[in-house]
DNA sequence: GTCTATATGGAGATAGAC
DNA sequence: GTCTATCTCCATATAGAC
């Protein structure tokens, strides 16, 4: 089974899992290199434009899977409730229940913030659009789908946070089952 | 007014927004230096440790901030609901209204995790259980002013995080609104 | 207490053999 | 494609004059 030449796309979850472990800063082309099993030589031939490239390539990988897996589920389905429960396990596996950092949210509060601004108010973004959308179709107002999906999206970015810095994965498991209660409740919201 | 000796209190809050702006990996001594207006040595003079112990300082005056601020007022209060929003408000103006990031929490998501461990996760806890404290003397049951609690740091934590990645500090504001009206709902539920 | 060297290490990046 | 030098730069940290 060759692989295509100039395939990158395999090593992409292993430096993106060192850049959640280490920083965009902290990540040397050592510890990539190690992880990958690579020198540096092969890893510029994979990556002429050096970390800069790797960093784009991992969060556009990430873009990517969120826009697939998430964000073309909420927009697209018929049935909205199931949607929007159906992404929320799938966010939940995704971070690893809470032991996994979310790499665009630890670059939005880092010093690499202007560097790929662009990119991480893309994902943010998108991920608001999508989720309104959805609760717009369950029955919320523009305004109260749009407040609502914030909501979600700060919760389980704070509960990274938090679990993160208490060492306690179950804070995000608790943070998830509020944001599933809260969601429903906008179909009664309008219909009251 | 002549300043005591080796008196380093003044220089915290500049190297404070150092960090915030930087990260500790990208705050190198050079930025420092600019921002406390002190040459290298002078640094090292008031931080024999070097960039490690400048680091611990910054944590530990925001640690006595908030324990003085925050932690102190919700526990001590015989009027819970009203130290509950005084502290809240007083949230909102440290953060600036969420134009600027919360650096415990940003050390929590970067490489620096490890080193600080200890200090983040007494930050977070010290939050969680004085918060809890008032919620609590306000009606909720323990195990609900714990979930309680939990529930609007890790929003706050959020919002600030989505705040600075859409680069729009209102998502903080709403944030806050949110979790003003989700508190109170507590003392209604134990007495239902 | 402040400064200007300076030491030393590791970073990102490149060249070129294989 | 992969590797091993090697380059250059900037980081932290130190020494010692003033």
């Amino acid at each position: 089974m060759a692989r295509p030449q100039s395939d990158r796309a395999h090593l992409l979850p292993l430096i993106a899992e060192v850049f959640r472990d280490h920083g965009y800063e902290g990540a040397s082309l050592n510890l990539i290199g190690n992880a990958t099993g690579l020198g540096k030589g092969s890893l510029y031939h994979f990556f002429p434009g050096g970390k800069e490239e790797m960093a784009d390539a991992v969060l556009s990988e990430i873009g990517n899977w969120f826009e697939h897996n998430i964000f073309d589920v909420l927009r697209g389905s018929d049935q909205p409730e199931a949607a929007l429960l159906k992404t929320l396990d799938a966010t939940a596996e995704y971070f690893r229940s809470g032991r996994r950092i979310c790499l665009v949210g630890a670059f939005a509060l880092s010093d690499t913030r202007d560097r790929f601004s662009f990119v991480l108010r893309r994902y943010f973004n998108d991920w608001r659009l999508a989720m309104a959308s959805a609760l717009e179709r369950s029955g919320h107002s523009p305004a109260d789908a749009k407040l609502h999906a914030e909501d979600a999206i700060s919760s389980i970015q704070g509960a990274l946070v938090l679990a993160r810095a208490l060492n306690e994965a179950d804070v995000f498991a608790r943070a998830l089952d509020r944001v599933r209660t809260r969601l429903p409740a906008g179909r009664a919201a309008t219909k009251r």
